[in-house]
DNA sequence: CCTCCTTAGTTGCATGTAGCCACGAACACA
DNA sequence: TGTGTTCGTGGCTACATGCAACTAAGGAGG
């Protein structure tokens, strides 16, 4: 896991005082990877099959390889194909942390770890090397529960920044279905948020903006009145308010 | 400056599956430092004294100790104190890059970057090892100008983060005269924003939040009518606008 | 002493945003 | 046909902010 001539080498200085030889630190890649399931915001966890922290919830993660990894990011996808079975749609840095404390395995560990989320139908995912097992675990209790190293800070941190991200409407649509009303798209950011929206603030904010591009003739039908249903507004196409006035006289705008 | 050793053993995957040795990166530490100075927000350049890029500008920087840091920040003031002559306030990390055609130098160089701010009455840093010349430089220019690295994306990347945090008056009071007049301070965000701000919204967002306490009877006299001294609102101190209502019949709160 | 200039500090008004509340519309179902 | 539920919209209020005007306080210069 460590090359620990690495660590010998820390005492060598060698050469000339221009080049010393420096251990470098042993890197690695951690993903919080989140979910809106069964009514609430929940997180992927993985239970250590090897120490340390053997038996633990962890967040999954897995070595920096060097001779694999274009970037960090595509090392985290690799993590993630490796571990989950599956590359993750979204993932956004989320910090770097290290020292000296952090990892027994190695003298000095620091991780670069990634946040991301994923549409709440995901088929399972499998559970990889070096892991017993995978679980989606409600984040209160994911951040309660004893975890192994410091992941239980990195979700809380990394669950700070998604809601910053809900709050300001940069919506995650790769995480959503094709198609949603808006009476889904508001309540997957009432379970991201961890509180209630306001229904009308929600859709003239989203409007104001012009994020959504209705699916002209495509509703939703059900038990009740049928709902109109939404894409992201990436595509060129024409988003859902751009007729509308710069405020004041509401008039049609979403249809 | 890189064990070659490491990366001959990038081949040698030896031991059993379960623990294979994997090098590990090149891993830097880069400060981007900021100050008002000369009526512009500037940043700290320095001129590589070696290869790669020798005669180049670059953020100041350095390689990650894994005997000397006890963690990434600590690691980003030795550096500072290293390379720069002293330590460093308000230093936040930024991100992390990194990838195998970053640095000549090594097969895969990782940046954990941090952004820092200092006073513009800073005495000047002294440059230090491998370092020909330090300069300051206005932002704008300096991510015009061809710098090493991604340098320039970094600056970037640290001027539109700080930014955010003025716009949300998360204020940088380190970095401020222990006291100054409300006057020095919009002019201070201002140009950190690079953009005028209104006085009387700049004021009263000040006192809604409760940012400042004022020097009582402490004033800046000059060529005109004198200004009330104000500091930041860390410690326990009664703040400006304490005594306001929750908004309308705006009394008298900076006095 | 008086006027003018500049900065400090305050106030009123207009605008835009968001929360709260309520209402009509549409559909399934009894 | 009535009822219940969700969909979709509009009104009202509170609040935050930008714009502009005003007064206050000092020095400089006549």
């Amino acid at each position: 896991m460590y090359d620990a001539t690495i660590k010998l080498r820390s005492t060598q200085h060698g050469c000339n005082i221009h080049s010393p030889i420096h251990p470098m630190p042993f890197t690695r890649l951690e993903l919080a990877v989140f979910a809106v399931r069964e009514g609430s915001l929940q997180v992927l966890l993985a239970r250590r099959a090897e120490a340390p922290y053997a038996g633990r919830w962890a967040l999954p993660g897995g070595v920096l390889r060097v001779d694999l990894d274009a970037s960090l990011e595509a090392g985290a996808q690799r993590v993630a194909t490796e571990r989950l079975g599956a590359p993750l749609p979204l993932l956004r840095q989320l910090c770097a942390v290290g020292g000296p404390q952090r990892d027994p395995r190695a003298p000095w560990a620091l991780s670069v770890v990634y946040r991301g989320l994923v549409p709440a139908d995901t088929p399972d995912f499998s559970a990889g090397k070096r892991i017993e097992a995978l679980a989606w675990r409600a984040v209160d209790e994911a951040i309660a529960a004893p975890l192994a190293f410091d992941h239980a800070t990195l979700i809380d941190k990394a669950v700070r920044a998604m809601r910053a991200d809900i709050d300001v409407l940069d919506l995650p649509f790769g995480c959503l279905p094709d198609a949603f009303t808006l009476g889904e798209l508001q309540s997957f950011c009432e379970h991201m948020l961890g509180h209630p929206l306001d229904k009308s603030s929600f859709r003239r904010r989203l409007s104001d903006r012009a994020l959504l591009v209705p699916v002209d003739g495509e509703f939703r039908v059900g038990a009740f009145r049928p709902a109109q249903l939404f894409r992201g507004a990436q595509s060129g196409a024409e988003p859902m308010g751009s007729t509308r006035q710069r405020s004041s006289s509401r008039s049609s705008a979403i249809c």
